[in-house]
DNA sequence: TGTACATGCTCTAGCAGCTAGAGGTTCAAT
DNA sequence: ATTGAACCTCTAGCTGCTAGAGCATGTACA
């Protein structure tokens, strides 16, 4: 049996993380020594293994909610699971396609500073005066 | 002069945000009618226009805080705004290389799935073994 | 058996960057 | 004068943790 510390080196996770994890529901109740410290089972390795596992891939906490059902219920459809998946695949693509354009935005930018003072910098007039942009870039970075 | 909302339309940020900006001292207190309505000029218009841009850019409300400083002082040196816009520049590119390992690993797992339920499932599968990835990607996505 | 001290416990608050709602007031047009 | 949209303040919520206060437990060693 392990304690909370020990199952949090185990997988690389916080303390407080687990405990956060217990109290939004994505991990279990634990059994408890009779001083009241939590001790757990492989069981609960394997499972905060999946849901770090899945939040390096940058799943959401809600998402890998979803999963873990999935994981839980072997009868039900893959293709649920393949649908979180890709949705998830998706958002990681567009994503990349707006810091593509903020990158070549900021090269621009970057590539036109020629030094001297702020009263005629090119990063800041850029700033300053959007219609210099190439892109629309509306939405927020990241 | 124009009213909140005529200055959220025009910069397009919600009014909330807008009060925000000026809670947080990003935005000065502006000028009242006489029951207490907030009215503003050219200027914030500039300013907020300025804020807007570069949160599209992806940089932090701190750093825009330095650069609407370096803004307001045109004798400073440019040479601090071009290291603000080159920090931004590096963590987009840092954004971008985690974003591209990820998508192959989630590209990967999508690709093996073949239907059929969930006891199956290599979607499910990748998760809970992490030693069937082939990258590291330790670090949260995004 | 005593004691030290690392680790555990709960509870609350904080981070970014907004967003939404309650409950009330002001402004401009008709 | 009245309507109704837009304004006001204040508070709380979102995601996904993280940190700290103040106290209790567990374990190793003498």
């Amino acid at each position: 049996m392990l304690t909370i510390g020990a199952l949090g080196k185990r997988t690389g996770t916080k303390v407080q993380t687990v405990r956060y994890y217990e109290q939004i529901g994505l991990m279990p109740e634990p059994g408890r020594t009779e001083g009241g410290q939590r001790r757990y089972g492989d069981a609960e390795v394997d499972r905060l293994s999946f849901i770090r596992h899945a939040r390096q891939l940058g799943f959401s906490l809600e998402a890998i909610r979803e999963l873990l059902d999935l994981s839980d219920n072997p009868d039900r459809s893959c293709a649920e699971a393949d649908s979180i998946a890709r949705r998830q695949l998706k958002q990681v693509e567009q994503r990349m396609a707006r810091l593509e354009a903020l990158r070549t935005e900021l090269q621009r930018m970057v590539h036109e500073c020629s030094g001297g003072n702020t009263s005629e910098c090119r990063v800041l007039e850029v700033l300053r005066d959007h219609s210099e942009c190439l892109t629309d870039h509306d939405e927020i970075g990241a």
